[in-house]
DNA sequence: AGCACGCCGACT
DNA sequence: GTCGGCGTGCTC
């Protein structure tokens, strides 16, 4: 008896005295060592690539034939044999050395990145065959029911269906169906596959490309044409059509007979992107993201080993599925930070692209309108080609940016929204057009003091505020589960009544703006209000049919929506992301601030963005109203060369974390003493992390500098090695880190 | 990641 | 007297 879908050995005597071949395997384990050593059994055949079954303790697990050869001084009595070969295709070469190459750089164990590689196990199982009947070449008898006789006359000889299916086809029940069988006249056959996903046809007609981008489109396409390893950046405004003209190159790929991978840093809330995919393709393309089903993905994940997915679109994780022949990735909103992972193995899928595509010799494309100034520096070293998209295509300028100074007109006590902000809003609402407010908080307010004793309602586990919701009626911290209802007295004084929200969320935005336009009709759209794919469709379908005049909303409604008849974005605070010392701070407030405004007037009205600010003349204000973001991030390049700060040079950072505060103290303490030095290298810290304290452990942080030439695994790797941590303390690195973790 | 082995509190 | 808490360590 064998377990179904894989092949063991056929012989079934022990392997014998002479020692068997040996092979190494790669476990999708957090194992520090690496590939464990196995031998094949006599009858069975191994290949590097193959998916194995080996026994490991008293299991068995999935893994996969590693290259390299096996330890010749492992005793041969640790030594257990590989127990049989799934039934798939196996992993490539090029998704090995990937997987290895991504350990190496992350100093992850390379069976953790394995892991990602095999993420769904039902992949690794042949599709179930699905059971159906067909005719049999019996005599039929001369006199049948007239049910029996409906059934024969619905099934085609040679055909198979469903039972079910028959019945229902027939008019019968399934009885009848079940008593036909019985009587030898319908026999078991297996349900042909139908093809999981339709190839898209590349050359479907397409929308019609302007002079620029059928230029851009032609670049692009002799990029993918070569076959060979290559990076462009495609940058352009909001509406210039990027995404029309990497379809192109997408196009190119599948004429190629290759396969297209395209990466979006929020896959769930793409319904309009994958409207313009059907638009230029005819079909769906093969999804990817962390809400698919076991049988979803399970399907797509077989779909695309065997080759039978042309293009796939996903969140980050994608980027490990097992495309044979990879030809072409994309990179949306390159600049996102959603592309970083930050748990478990800490990858930027962004950088991780260009890795796999230079192993598959494939093209990289990285889109943004306001790219990372770590791509631009790889486009003005050479390393990286750059095409531009001047123009808004075929719609009216770029939204006016305008910086509302809170300083000169503060909206009244109490509220949040400044008069000219409050009138312009009125403006547009009485033009019949519709408006939005951005506030990058959720809740309804950020912090909750004591009038009475100043009391501060912060959160148990973290180093962080508590944040009222008030649908709720409860305080939350956004960091870890934590919350409590709002207690009716001060915790601290037992003031009765003296609690006090402080600050603007999303939630009190609503409020204000509710009071002042109570006839306007309205839309929230936060992560809390907006739980899925399907709500945010919903929501953007409801905002394009105009069935709503004013959207308030947090960092979602900044995502590559097209909304026709919004021409007024307020942002409530503009300059919420600059406090904190964050190396990228100024960066990503601007792409994010700019993104947003790309919402305002995309059709025929012009657009209007009005920033509400305290600081008008800070730099990224003085960008995003000026429109000039060369010099903005030129001038972010000049502030971080010097210093030899990223991506003129290279961080890591190691975050040591405790349960126990002092315990966390002495490890960072051992670690900063241990720490490497020499010749352009430099350990910061250690220092209290950003979130000193997360989920309940003390978290203190030590940062590496090194010149962009000194290679940081392995200094990272001895350090690690020098010193002895007590088991509670964890060490988490993080090769490249962008904002805190 | 599992699953073992290994030493200290509340139960049939 | 045991059942069981999860701390520590190993799995080719």
């Amino acid at each position: 008896m064998r377990p179904p879908g894989w092949k063991s050995s056929e012989s079934n005597q022990p392997s014998g005295v002479a020692s068997r071949p040996r092979i190494r395997v790669l476990l999708p384990l957090p194992l520090a060592a690496g590939a464990y050593d196995y031998r094949i059994p006599q009858g069975l055949a191994v290949e590097p690539g193959d998916f194995v079954v080996v026994p490991l303790g008293g299991r068995q697990l999935v893994g996969v034939a590693w290259d390299g050869v096996a330890d010749p001084d492992l005793p041969e009595k640790k030594l257990r044999d590989v127990l049989g070969v799934m039934d798939a295709p196996p992993m490539t070469e090029t998704l090995r050395r990937f997987v290895t190459w991504v350990a190496a750089y992350t100093l992850s164990p390379p069976g953790a990145v394995l892991r990602m590689a095999m993420s769904s196990p039902g992949g690794l199982e042949p599709p179930p065959a699905r059971a159906g009947w067909q005719l049999s070449n019996a005599e039929p008898p001369r006199r049948v029911t007239p049910g029996r006789a409906r059934v024969l006359a619905v099934l085609r000889p040679g055909e198979v269906r469903m039972g079910a299916e028959i019945a229902a086809a027939a008019g019968v029940s399934p009885a009848v169906v079940r008593g036909l069988a019985d009587a030898g006249m319908l026999v078991p056959a297996l349900l042909p596959e139908g093809a999981a996903f339709a190839p898209p046809d590349p050359d479907h007609p397409g929308p019609v490309l302007g002079a620029e981008q059928a230029a851009a489109a032609a670049a692009l396409r002799a990029q993918v044409e070569a076959r060979e390893f290559g990076v462009t950046l495609l940058t352009g405004v909001t509406g210039s059509g990027k995404t029309e003209v990497y379809l192109d190159a997408v196009a190119e790929c599948l004429r190629q007979g290759r396969q297209a991978l395209v990466l979006l840093p929020e896959i769930a809330l793409s319904a309009q992107w994958l409207e313009r995919f059907r638009k230029r393709f005819g079909v769906d393309p093969a999804l990817w993201h962390s809400e698919l089903g076991a049988k979803t993905r399970a399907k797509t994940w077989r779909a695309v080993a065997e080759g039978g997915v042309g293009v796939l679109v996903g969140a980050r994780s994608a980027l490990f599925l097992p495309f044979p022949d990879l030809g072409l990735i994309v990179v949306d909103e390159e600049h996102e930070t959603a592309f970083k992972q930050e748990e478990g193995v800490v990858y930027h899928a962004r950088d991780m692209a260009v890795v796999r595509a230079r192993l598959a010799q494939a093209s990289v494309v990285l889109v943004s309108a306001t790219p990372s100034l770590e791509t631009l520096t790889n486009v003005e070293s050479g390393r990286y080609r750059h095409l531009d998209l001047p123009e808004r295509h075929g719609a009216a300028g770029m939204a006016v940016v305008e910086a509302l100074d809170l300083r000169k007109t503060p909206p009244e006590r109490g509220r949040f929204l400044a008069p000219p902000l409050v009138e312009a809003i009125r403006d547009t609402l009485a033009r019949g057009e519709q408006a939005m407010l951005f506030l990058n908080r959720r809740g309804y307010a950020p912090l909750t003091l004591c009038r009475a004793c100043g009391h501060r309602m912060r959160c148990p586990n973290c180093t962080a505020w508590l944040v009222e919701h008030r649908a709720q009626k409860r305080l939350q911290c956004h960091h870890c589960g934590h919350a409590e209802p709002i207690p009716p007295i001060c915790p601290e004084c037992s003031a009765p009544g003296t609690l006090t929200p402080v600050g603007p969320g999303v939630e009190r935005v609503v409020e204000e703006a509710t009071a002042l336009f109570p006839d306007a009709r309205r839309i929230v759209m936060a992560s809390d209000t907006i739980p899925g794919p399907a709500a945010a469709a919903a929501a953007a379908a409801a905002i394009s049919d105009r069935q709503v005049d004013l959207i308030i909303g947090t960092q979602i409604v900044a995502k590559g929506w097209h909304f026709p008849g919004l021409t007024l974005v307020g942002v409530v605070d503009a300059d919420l992301g600059l406090a904190g010392g964050d190396l990228r701070a100024a960066e990503r407030t601007l792409q994010l601030l700019h993104q947003v405004a790309g919402r305002a007037g995309r059709a025929e009205a012009p657009g209007r963005v009005l920033m509400q600010t305290f600081n008008p003349d800070h730099p990224v204000m003085q960008a995003l109203v000026s429109g000039d973001f060369d010099a903005f991030m030129q001038a972010e390049a000049e502030g971080r060369r010097p210093g030899h700060w990223p991506p003129f040079g290279r961080l890591a950072a190691l975050v040591v974390s405790s349960e126990d505060e002092r315990e966390a103290d002495r490890a960072a303490r051992d670690l900063g003493l241990a720490a490497p030095r020499g010749e352009g290298v430099e350990v910061l810290g250690p220092a209290p992390a950003p979130l000193a304290l997360l989920r309940g452990r003390h978290r203190r942080r030590l940062l590496l500098k090194a010149r962009k030439d000194v290679q940081v695994q392995p200094l990272i790797r001895e350090w690690l090695d020098r010193v002895v941590l007590p088991n509670s303390v964890r060490v988490q690195v993080d090769v490249d880190p962008v904002g805190f973790m």
